[in-house]
DNA sequence: AATGAGTTTCCTGTTT
DNA sequence: AAAACAGGAAACTCAT
């Protein structure tokens, strides 16, 4: 499937622009861990076995973690890899940082882009004109064309032009609350930081961190034992920074009777498989409505956003390795939290969402291995964007 | 209406 | 023994 390539390329060279300045090297054996909290998620191509995870995938171990470096923070500050040269002297591997990161910039929809034309080096690409480059990009040709012509015009403008690059880039996250900024749509900041212009999660900003959450935020522990709330939000009313906390956290997963299987509540059953245990029961006295995700919030991208938006999660995730594209949960359930307020499902926990990413992972070594195969590797590349099938 | 993608949920077996 | 983890299977929503 091209299109999957496209988009791996894109967030591969999106997270190469965002936070390396190295070329990317090949990874060691693949590793996945989705557990508890300290474990690791590696998701490294280079032996991925169309078999899938076994043999190849297998936990972390505590004494193998802590014999790991202390990973470096990685901030959007630092330089995309084609930032210290002329577009002249780009490679070509920079050249598809370069376009990844003015797609990003410009939102611009990537399916629609033949990545197999972007195949240049940069003078091969300073030498496309006009009409090549919106043959190949669309729209966005202007952009880059118009991009290309500032950055390969100004020789002494180079440092002030990352310079500005930079600012606009510090600038656009923090008036993220008027433009979304870094976020995409599907970003799980973007209605949070839009939402009333508060903190919509006790993990961002200053307000949070272990076992601090904001005073005026919506106060949901990362436990989520606490506190309990009385916010159910609807979904026709409720945004989605609302929590509720008549989950199973706070009351026992098996407290309650759930509704009897095949018995549908107000025609619909509610998504995933039917608990086997009520709490149907309770969200039918509290008036709750099916619970369903608006399409285009998928996980991988929330995922995705968390870690390369370091500065926003700190404790939620961080990178352990990024170039062996290996991250870490450091608060697994917050993230399941954060991901099922997303969804507006308050049942989500880590298991859950863990679960769904070993099939994505999955998923994603059983058809994607000859994409991997073909093409340089970089983190992105084994991210799990590859998953979504673009049309 | 049928189908596929992407989960969500439950469950069981294995590993730590 | 218990917790953590992996993965099968069924069921769901949404988009096409």
């Amino acid at each position: 499937m091209a299109a999957t390539c496209e988009i791996s390329n894109v967030f591969s060279n999106y997270f190469n622009a965002m936070y390396s300045s190295e070329d990317p090297t090949l990874a060691p054996a693949p590793l996945t861990t989705f557990g508890t909290e300290d474990f690791v998620l590696t998701l490294n191509n280079q032996h991925m076995s169309p078999e899938g995870p076994v043999g190849c995938v297998g936990p972390q171990t505590r004494s193998q973690r802590d014999r790991t470096e202390p990973p470096a923070v990685l901030h959007l500050a630092e330089k995309a890899s084609w930032t210290g040269e002329r577009p002249q002297f780009w490679s070509k591997t920079q050249v598809l940082d370069w376009i990844s990161y003015q797609v990003e910039k410009n939102k611009y929809d990537a399916s629609s882009i033949d990545f197999s034309r972007c195949d240049m080096d940069g003078a091969t690409l300073c030498n496309c004109a006009l009409e090549e480059l919106r043959l190949v990009f669309g729209p966005l040709g202007d952009q880059l064309h118009a991009q290309l012509r500032d950055l390969t015009s100004s020789s002494s403008d180079e440092l002030s032009w990352i310079i500005e690059l930079l600012e606009k880039d510090g600038m656009t996250f923090q008036e993220g609350l008027g433009d979304s900024g870094p976020f995409d749509q599907g970003s799980p900041f973007a209605q949070e930081l839009l939402d009333d212009g508060r903190q919509a999660s006790p993990y961002y900003g200053s307000s949070y961190g272990p076992g601090a959450p904001s005073p005026g935020s919506s106060d949901f522990s990362t436990s989520g034992t606490d506190t309990p709330q009385s916010s159910h939000s609807s979904d026709s009313g409720g945004s989605d920074v609302d929590l509720d906390l008549t989950d199973s956290k706070v009351f026992p997963r098996d407290g309650f009777p759930d509704y009897k299987k095949g018995e549908p509540k107000h025609g619909k059953r509610k998504r995933g498989r039917p608990r086997k245990l009520s709490k149907e029961y309770w969200d039918c006295l509290e008036g709750k409505k099916s619970k369903h995700a608006p399409r285009g919030t998928h996980l991988w991208e929330f995922i995705r956003d968390i870690l390369i938006h370091p500065e926003l999660n700190e404790g939620l995730m961080k990178w352990e390795n990024r170039h062996e594209g290996v991250f870490k949960f450091l608060r697994s359930e917050a993230v399941a939290q954060l991901w099922g307020q997303k969804k507006k499902n308050s049942n989500m926990t880590y298991e859950k969402l863990s679960r769904a990413m070993r099939l994505i992972l999955r998923h994603l070594m059983r058809e994607r291995i000859e994409i991997y195969s073909s093409a340089p590797l970089t983190l992105g590349h084994s991210f799990f964007p590859c998953a979504t099938k673009v049309n």
